[in-house]
Order: C-alpha cells, then sequence, then structure tokens
DNA sequence: ATGCCTTCGCCTCGAAGA
C-alpha cells in the first residue's frame, strides 16, 4: 500500500505528468494540493479511468485539494469546521476522508507570504484552527495520517540555507512551534523515522532554478499517528517527478505501508 | 540566487506562489 502526497500546482496543468506517473508508480491513494480550479472543471474522468475513485475540493485559480483512490472514500469533509467565510467565498484547503483503516486529512497550509504579512497571522491562526479541529474530531490511537503542503520546515535539516532562511517565511519560530503542537498531539514528522540527514527537501524555487542545485525546502509532510507509523516500512521523497519538462515545483512524498 | 519561473484569469500583464 502507497500513499503519496503532492503539491501538482494546478491539476489541470500537471494532467500530462501526473497521469504516467500514476501508471508508473501505482499508489493506492494520492493527496493532492493547488489543484487550483473549480469542482465542475476538475479532470474527474480522465481520473477515473487511471482507476481511481476522487474527491476534491476546489476553488477558482488558488488552493484546491483532492484525494485520488483505489479503494471506496468514506465520511468526506471539506474544509475546517470554523472556516469562514461560508459556501463558494471560503478557502479549500482541508479534505478529510476515511479510506480503508485510514483516517486521512489532506491539507494545503496558508503560504504566508512575509512574517510582516496580515497573511502570516493568517496562516498561524489557521495551523491553531487545524489543532483544534484533530483535538475534537480525530483520534491518534487510529491509523491517522495527516499530510499536505504545510509550507513549514521543522527544523534547519529541511533548509538548503538554514542562515539565509533564519526567522523567514516557512521558518520561523512560530511557524515552527505550530508544527510542534501538530506533534504533541500524537502525531510524528514520518520522513524522520527513516531518514534522519539534511538535504532531503520537496520544493525548490522556479525563479532561482533551485533544483538544478538542490537550493530546497522541505515543506511537505506526513505526519502519522503511531500506529500508522508502525505499520509505515519507508517514507521517500520522488526525486524523478522533478525530471524533465513542465514538473511542479513540489516533488511527491511516497510512504508505503506493509 | 526570492526582480531570474510557472500558473491563472479581470488573459499579452498582474498577482501569487514559497
Amino acid at each position: 500500500m502507497k500513499i503519496v502526497t503532492w503539491n501538482v500546482n494546478s491539476i489541470r496543468a500537471r494532467l500530462p505528468r501526473l497521469l504516467p506517473w500514476l501508471e508508473e508508480n501505482e499508489p493506492e491513494i494520492v493527496c493532492l494540493q493547488e489543484t487550483k480550479v473549480v469542482d465542475d472543471l476538475f479532470p474527474q474522468e480522465e481520473l477515473e479511468d487511471a482507476g481511481y475513485n476522487v474527491e476534491k475540493f476546489g476553488q477558482k485559480t488558488y488552493n484546491g485539494v483532492a484525494i485520488l483512490s483505489q479503494y471506496p472514500i468514506e465520511n468526506v469533509v471539506k474544509g475546517l469546521p470554523d472556516d469562514e467565510p461560508s459556501g463558494d467565498e471560503r478557502e479549500a484547503r482541508v479534505l478529510g476522508c476515511q479510506i480503508e483503516k485510514f483516517q486521512i486529512l489532506n491539507v494545503y497550509v496558508p503560504n504566508g507570504h512575509d512574517i510582516e504579512s496580515d497573511k502570516y497571522l493568517f496562516k498561524l491562526q489557521w495551523l491553531k484552527r487545524l489543532v483544534r479541529m484533530l483535538t475534537e474530531g480525530y483520534s491518534v490511537k487510529d491509523r491517522l495520517i495527516v499530510c499536505g503542503d504545510f509550507n513549514v520546515t521543522f527544523d534547519d535539516r529541511d533548509v538548503y540555507d538554514p542562515e539565509e532562511w533564519r526567522d523567514k517565511i516557512h521558518c520561523s519560530k512560530p511557524e515552527r512551534r505550530a508544527m510542534q503542537n501538530l506533534i504533541d498531539l500524537g502525531l510524528k514528522d514520518a520522513l524522520r523515522k527513516f531518514h534522519t540527514d539534511r538535504d532531503i527537501y520537496t520544493w525548490w524555487d522556479f525563479r532561482t532554478r533551485g533544483f538544478q542545485r538542490n537550493a530546497g525546502l522541505r515543506i511537505d509532510h506526513m505526519l502519522m499517528s503511531a500506529p500508522a507509523l508502525k505499520a509505515c516500512k519507508s517514507v521517500e521523497v520522488d526525486m524523478t517527478a522533478r525530471d524533465g519538462q513542465g514538473p511542479s515545483d513540489h516533488a511527491p512524498v511516497i510512504a508505503t505501508f506493509r
């Protein structure tokens, strides 16, 4: 069983790369972020033809999350419980469900832009609301996976140039404390069970051609409860998904379960 | 090496991403 998280940076732009990637890797469950499309225009048929059940929660231009699964997708939840405003205006950043024995929460955490920005305060508040949602509605006694693009590095190992990024967006102490609050619920940063070295990244900047010089950040994560982590036998970043023409700026993270 | 690329839509420029 393989479970993937991948910020695809537009599901429609990435489909020509996503479909062959699915065929090659055959993941059972795929959590996507930044689909950037309203639900009516989501490429549902193409993904169903590839063998997946599809749940999506999208909006125009920005954000958007989706879950693909070879198994039935049950108990779907869209958004944070206290999302405002309601309806079409709310930001599409959370998609939860149950698939087989797994409770899954797929998240696209706000970017924050800059620590001086109002968007930064929104990001910190948003992470607090995510903690509340997990506290009130989920149990770490289950096989719980909270995965997605968190837009936060856990520590300096996740940063190609820690001095340059010191206290900047994605690396500030309040953001990292917010991630620790998630860990304190009884979740673990699953990749670190298998890899402790630095220079493991999931995002590289297009503008500075970061991928070519491995100047990246590790901001896409799989947080797992103890029962989920116990069943997990590997977590890997698929760097090959960045090769060639037209990749996302993020690489997928693949967790394999026994 | 965050003014350098990529995406979307008010679509040939501006805004946002991270």
